[in-house]
DNA sequence: ATGATTCCACAAGTCACTTACATAAGTGAC
DNA sequence: GTCACTTATGTAAGTGACTTGTGGAATCAT
């Protein structure tokens, strides 16, 4: 569509920006994969993709050769093992190193990229621990650096990546701009998305963190096949992730589920009864050691964490009424303190909501946030390849 | 595809139940009658319809030809009044008498029966009042009968019929039964879709009436090109209806929005600082009563209703809170007394929200819910013709 | 009437897909 | 090793929905 003509006449051109693309698909081609990616077997032979798709064979075939020069696919040396009569067909398989995505969390205390193929495949991931106080750019150049990482570790090439997304902290508009961050004040009014956008030759899309994590625990983690979930960040910070109907939940502003705000709800004067001083830059560590302690028998830790979860199950049974899930994750984003949180919060549910759900504990601890960016970024691509 | 042989060898078939079928459209049709009926114009001429859709003017044609013969769309005779040379051009336009809709609002006062053709018009409606005390088989009688009234009245035949919505208190779940209704508890446990299904040849969807409500408000009422829309009902009955990205939320049970559970947030007990006994049968009529006092400057009056009105607002910064609208419209289902509810609920959102949405008053009073049944079953019949 | 103008109707060509058939590449029996 | 059998591949012819292209029909201006 756009000139050939200029780039072959004019040498003013803009250099072409080696934009990674998304291959488009004809229709025919798009169920022919989706096809050998729903297969059960790895190898899918012709005549199985035909009936799976209904198409003829010839229509399968020709496909196959578009997948397969566009590396989406690949053919498999036959099967020695398995000998049977007659002429040996041909199998193919989805290529899932043919492109790539990565997911980034950019927290406070930590960036974590997460390099995956097109199954969702973990290929190399790269952290990195921050200062808590870092400024916009510091935290950004870190972001960076843990994506060229894992990059470099996966060995993926900056135009294999098809697509980026991000989680962080705070109130994230349709755009990817950073409208409110409690967490990082330095971080409110910057344009994530556009300025990942120029260090990525490829899409890249911004979530709230709390958001990415409900979407992860529902791919990989304890909500799997169920499509009403709330995540339930529920730790030094106080965050609310939505799936309703499979489909996550924005709001208008991005706000979706912050009740935090209401003085009623408790949620922000929460934290304070795990540590003295919730602003303070160790208080991840104090809450860590406080979690030990209660775990230990010391009875005024545990005092500490019972005030704590008295404090937020009246949120948790807000949002439970609110959105209706089938579902409740709690995560803490602190390490493994998930079980201290669900059964009071399964009770207390079960106690104010006249249909409780269930409540479970996060499956997947610290790395839902990027997982879940991953699974954003893979929805992204797919759509396109539909 | 069904036997056309059985229907004309065995005469021992069950008599073909006449079934009210939306036509099945190909690609090319479908698209020329999306072009036809979003032209702003009443009349499109082929090759407007050509160049609107990308098809070729042969193509159109027999689109249009094909949509003609199912009465969708009708020729019409070429206006006079353009005078231009040449050959003048065949002009087609939408037939929305082409099928009809019912919608239905089954309340604890009145059913209300609400009949539209395919552009949603209004082609006649019935209303019955009904004893609130009325068991479950005298409503239904009294919903199939406004429903027969409302055809009679608009000369639409049974089989003409292509989609039905009802609406009505309590929280519906996804299969049409009715699991809980505190205003009508012998509606308890009904499965009002399949009671309905064996009186009407077609599909018919049940909803809850908050929800249609609000579905209302974003088709014709204050909600117009907002996709995010809270509608709550505060009057006698409190109850949420939600939007998020123009989408219904319905939630797992069907109680997405359905706080007042919660003593915190004392929606329950809201209604009583309206009339001593909200169960009374009168309550009704005393609210209204109380609101004309007010009007007249009752200054007890007043302070009930400001009494209601503060037991509201926290409930209401919830639902704001967690849904993140852009938009929340308050309806009251008595009559217009949303004006009385919009300034003070408008006011507790600013105080109480950091991003406070707008606050409006419903434009569509008592018709909403069944004017949101309309739509429903609209939107139900356009998905099948896309 | 005649020509200009505009739209319609029919024909022929194109594309993606189908069915149908001949050919290739193996296995197993002799 | 050769032959028959089985199974999958490769290719040709056919189909349907859509395209472009050309001649014809309906109206206005002269």
């Amino acid at each position: 569509m756009t000139a050939g003509r200029a780039t072959t006449s004019a040498g003013e051109e803009e250099p072409a920006p080696a934009t990674a693309r998304v291959p488009v698909l004809p229709a025919s081609a798009a169920q022919v994969l989706a096809a050998v990616r729903a297969a059960a077997a790895p190898a899918v032979k012709v005549a199985e993709a035909a009936t799976a798709t209904g198409l003829s064979r010839p229509t399968v075939e020709v496909a196959l050769d578009r997948l397969a020069a566009l590396g989406l696919v690949g053919e498999l040396a036959p099967d020695p093992g398995e000998r049977r009569m007659g002429r040996p067909a041909r199998s193919y398989r989805f290529r899932p190193g043919a492109g790539h995505v990565l997911g980034l969390d950019i927290g406070k205390y930590k960036v974590l990229a997460v390099l995956a193929d097109l199954d969702g495949d973990v290929v190399a991931t790269h952290r990195i621990e921050v200062d808590p106080a870092l400024p916009r750019k510091g935290r950004l150049a870190a972001t960076r650096a843990a994506a060229k990482a894992a990059l470099v570790a996966g060995g993926v090439a900056a135009d294999q990546l098809w697509a980026v997304t991000a989680g962080t902290t705070g109130i994230v508009d349709r755009d990817g701009r950073i409208k409110l961050s409690s967490a990082l004040p330095e971080w409110t009014g910057l344009h994530l998305a556009r300025s990942l956008g120029r260090t990525f030759a490829c899409p890249v899309l911004v979530e709230n963190d709390c958001r990415l994590a409900a979407v992860a625990e529902r791919w990989l983690g304890v909500a799997q096949e169920v499509d009403d979930v709330v995540y339930l960040l529920a730790g030094m910070r106080m965050g609310v992730g939505v799936l309703n109907g499979g489909v996550l939940q924005r709001g208008h502003n991005g706000s979706l589920g912050e009740i935090g705000a209401l003085p009623e709800i408790g949620w922000n004067a929460a934290p304070g009864h795990l540590v003295d001083n919730p602003d303070a830059e160790s208080s991840e560590q104090a809450v860590t050691a406080l979690i030990a302690a209660a775990r230990a028998g010391d009875g005024s830790a545990s005092a500490r964490i019972g005030r704590f979860l008295a404090a937020i199950t009246l949120g948790a049974a807000t949002v439970a009424l609110a959105f209706d899930p089938e579902l409740v994750v709690v995560g803490g984003g602190f390490s493994r303190a998930d079980d201290l949180v669900q059964a009071p919060v399964q009770h207390a549910l079960d106690t104010l909501c006249p249909m409780p759900p269930r409540v479970a504990s996060s499956a997947l601890g610290e790395d839902a946030v990027a997982l879940g960016a991953v699974r954003v970024a893979l929805d992204h691509v797919e759509a396109q390849l539909a």
